[in-house]
DNA sequence: AAACTGTGTGTTATATTATAACATAGCTTT
DNA sequence: AAAGCTATGTTATAATATAACACACAGTTT
């Protein structure tokens, strides 16, 4: 099982783990021949820096203020759609929002762990959970191409704190 | 395992197994007390006829054909939640559409096959599925509430479509 | 260097999905 | 019948997403 489950529910470095993201970002993007533009790699660095996913308009505010000008949504969509499709970031369709790939290089489950008391989400890959999934398609001749995977719950962090509450 | 896929992606009786589901439909409002008003009723037959699910404003032209007046976006919106409440419908997040549930009693899965091509969607439970996913939850201590998983790919029919034209 | 070509961005307008707020109607309990 | 609850109608608007076209810029060819 891969996940940035701990990473996401404990305090941590995040200047470091998003300038990997980047490295990362600008040897994919070289390898697929692909250029990440500043709006490209400021928008990434924006979901990265978030562990809340971002819609495409809390962006569009977040975008405008570090440019200093007006952006317009077609900007936010055109650069999001690029990283999904580089599979450096994801998008949660129950939320409307996006969020960074933590580990853009493995296999994807897309498993989404979606807190719902402060709205963090964290991701999980597990191969078992892939099998499993891929063998009951195979039982209805159903073909399998992707898949997302949204649990609705509530995370460490906020469990300590609704249990605080109740002393 | 529990799927409604066979019948999704084969010919059936549409009329019988609407029936059914609208019985049952009304058994589940009793108990928990609440009215299957005429509106709520429609909306239900309008997604159980369609293995295809629908969009609220396609819920909205097909309630104001049946019912001969103009209906609001509110209407729909209300009533399907009401049914979404009462675990007779599913709304199918990435999609931003709603669906009939075949199996209102069962504990769900909520495992959504998406076919890309005809756009049908066939459900189906796995406990294994389900007890995987708890695992890998109680592995970081998130607690699990509620999920839903979207697999999209190639139905049956439209395999077979795809590769009578390849010949 | 000038023209060519493809990719990326800016801009305007608009489509699509969803909800807020308040008025009206219709049961149902007394 | 009056009161109180649930459901619906109505209007307006919020939130999310895309279409269409013009412009800019980088890399390549001449």
């Amino acid at each position: 099982m891969l996940t940035n489950a701990r990473l996401v529910h404990q305090p941590h470095d995040h200047v470091r783990s998003m300038n990997a993201a980047i490295n990362r970002a600008h040897e994919i993007c070289a390898k697929s021949n692909v250029r990440l533009t500043p709006t490209r790699e400021a928008i990434l660095k924006l979901l990265w820096q978030s562990h809340q996913p971002l819609g495409a308009y809390q962006l569009q505010q977040q975008l405008s203020k570090v440019t200093d000008k007006p952006v317009a949504p077609p900007t936010i969509y055109r650069a999001v759609e690029f990283l999904i499709d580089l599979g450096l970031v994801h998008r949660i369709p129950s939320l409307n929002a996006f969020i960074g790939c933590p580990f853009p290089n493995s296999e994807h489950s897309n498993i989404f762990l979606i807190c719902q008391e402060c709205k963090t989400v964290a991701e999980m890959a597990d191969n078992r959970v892939n099998n499993l999934l891929e063998g009951l398609c195979d039982m209805v001749n159903f073909k399998h191409e992707s898949q997302i995977i949204e649990i609705f719950g509530c995370c460490p962090n906020c469990q300590a704190k609704v249990s605080e509450e109740d002393e």
